[in-house]
DNA sequence: CCGGATCCTTGTCGATACTG
DNA sequence: CAGTATCGACAAGGATCCGG
């Protein structure tokens, strides 16, 4: 149950809890408005179903996330919402998107398909992480 | 020979780069001054050597290191050092040790130890990226 | 001794099928 | 719709071995 950090170093540690291939999308899938499973199953990357299940819980573990159940007799069965510790990596995915840009343009395509859905939040300025 | 992406976010191209386990532990390696092959894997983390030598050959191939043969006769057989590519990451680890010290200490005892052996480098300003 | 390469075991990932 | 179960593929970890 407890999660046995690697050594004491800050970012040996926070890579122990979103260092790994998908945990850093769905937090991406979350602050892009994202909260059904369906939806962030949606994204481009196609996370297989178990992998979403199992790190949607381990964000909640961690504290990184909270899930909502729904308001009752609602049609949609409530999401995932990041906590005000899992909003904190904002700028972590700032960077790495400003780094993505900047260096693996020349390798793929072009991001412009992905920046327009992605207004202001991801590259821009740091606002409130969720509406 | 080519690395497929997931996607064309930016995001997702870069986690698919240094999203895994040991990459961005390696980079952190190296914008502490480690050049050797020993020396980094006496970090305190305990990398094992298979794993880094295939992260150090990754970073080669996808031009975020290169290998530093060594000055002919020098005691000390070179190393690995950043590409400017690579030492552009460091905003990236610096946020991700930010958000560590913000949110894993009272997890774990103190990064006191890991931060006194890094010296302004990983939590101050953007200096230049290796001596 | 240093810098890896090579086994081999274990764990995690990922696709698909399936269930409440 | 929101997950869980299953199972093969692959990556990580540990130990050892080898060339210089």
């Amino acid at each position: 149950m407890d999660r046995p950090f690697r050594s004491d170093c800050p970012i040996a540690s926070a890579l122990d809890i979103v260092g790994d291939r998908w945990s850093l999308l769905v937090i991406r899938n979350l602050m892009l408005g994202a909260r059904s499973f369906r939806q962030m199953q949606a994204a481009p990357e196609r996370i297989a179903t178990n992998i979403l299940s199992d790190r949607l819980k381990r964000l909640v573990e961690a504290g990184l996330a909270v899930e909502q159940r729904a308001i009752a007799g609602s049609g949609s069965r409530g999401g995932y919402v990041l906590t005000p510790a899992g909003a904190d990596l904002l700028p972590v995915l700032q960077e790495i998107a400003k780094w993505g840009v900047a260096h693996l343009t020349d390798r793929r395509p072009i991001p412009e398909a992905f920046l327009a859905t992605t207004p202001a939040l991801l590259l821009n300025s740091a606002d409130k992480p969720l509406s």
